[in-house]
DNA sequence: AAATGTTTGTTAATCCATTCACATAGTAGC
DNA sequence: GCTACTATGTGAATGGATTAACAAACATTT
């Protein structure tokens, strides 16, 4: 069923989440097949992209009927490997990486923080939410080698001895709270979320829309 | 020195704040210049990028000698008018929230949380770091009219009662972390955090890496 | 002041993504 | 089974953003 490897483009990987989301959400709600038009006013993506990004992930629908909704569930669950937990760890348990540990992803029960790090010695030895907070400096010895994936909350000044370290334990895929950009290895898979350049540049959007209106 | 009204896209617009970061740090070492070779290495931009970004708001640099960091602090303070404070308001005080305002965007003065709403009864009339917390059923009464700016952490199926209430009493600029897609007016400029999608697509890419390389 | 070197701002080329529009393939009704 | 619909998947057109490359502008040195 899967397409001869037709390319997914950036554009439509950032989507998949979004298309998972609501398509769970018609099922859950019972609702058996869907049309792109339709899906297009759930979720405000225009339906020709709708259609072009499911595509290149194989003949999803069929021709005068639209899609399974359970089709739709099954094949971007497979796509994000929902079926096997994903194990997470965290480093910085401020009050961003600690409000990230409490909330945990409870929505989606394959995504998990399991462990935390800070290097406050308030910090460690405790739990928040039912996590463990270890050492930082234990880093490679409290590890399990299942982890491959790291969120970090951590002042963007310590960042740069925190990249280094994670990738030498072996981790490959990188959520950070820090801006400061970083180097880090071909092999890593790094994403940032900058809160503040979203409110700037929200800011900037929305006092210079009176000159485009 | 403003260009004559160059349309700023969308593009360069979420790199404002990236560059007026980097200058800040420069300006804060004592840096009078920079080239934007230079400048590229320190941000990972392409060279030719900054250039044209920056070609887009004036002719900020010289032939032959590159941008004044002085200049340029200037220039993109004035773009985010970094000189007036800007007081925003959040919704939603549970982990999150309640962490967005104990961080308030410290690094950045003119930024400011200055009231919360929650509907917890257990948290109104508190205070989280300095910042009182009021009833949401109070909001029009509570807000001055100066906050146009708000930021949502509330659950997302709570959000659809929340946006029309806050644009009701003239908020114009929404961050939300409520990944529930939501009509708006058309005068409201909104933008969405969705972090488990963030780290959904970011897990794709990573899994699906060893293909590409 | 002339010559050499440097770096911008921009034109042109390219790349990536979105959108249009429709032939094709399947559905639904009779 | 035949006819009338319906909605997909995709080629072609468009649009937006990035990158290359260089003429023009200025700095610096002699």
């Amino acid at each position: 069923m899967l397409n001869t490897r037709a390319r997914v483009s950036k554009a439509t990987v950032r989507r998949i989440p979004l298309y998972y989301r609501a398509v769970q959400q018609l099922q859950q709600q019972g609702v058996k097949r869907i049309r792109s038009e339709r899906l297009s006013e759930i979720i405000h993506i225009p339906s020709a992209t709708i259609r072009r990004d499911f595509s290149s992930f194989g003949e999803l629908g069929k021709s005068g009927y639209g899609y399974s909704v359970d089709t739709l569930v099954d094949e971007f669950g497979k796509l994000l490997e929902v079926q096997d937990a994903e194990n997470i760890l965290l480093v910085g348990c401020g009050g961003l990486g600690a409000a990230l540990i409490e909330n945990n992803f409870r929505r989606n029960p394959d995504l998990n923080i399991t462990m935390a790090f800070d290097i406050d010695s308030a910090k460690i030895g405790t739990e928040i939410g039912g996590v463990p907070v270890y050492d930082f400096r234990e880093l490679a010895m409290r590890v399990t080698p299942d982890i491959k994936t790291a969120i970090i909350a951590v002042p963007s000044s310590a960042q740069p001895q925190v990249i280094p370290a994670l990738e030498g334990i072996g981790i490959d895929a990188i959520l950070t709270f820090a801006p400061q950009p970083v180097v880090c290895l071909p092999t890593t898979t790094i994403r940032y979320i900058d809160l503040t350049s979203e409110l700037q540049s929200l800011l900037f959007t929305a006092h210079h829309q009176q000159l485009a209106e």
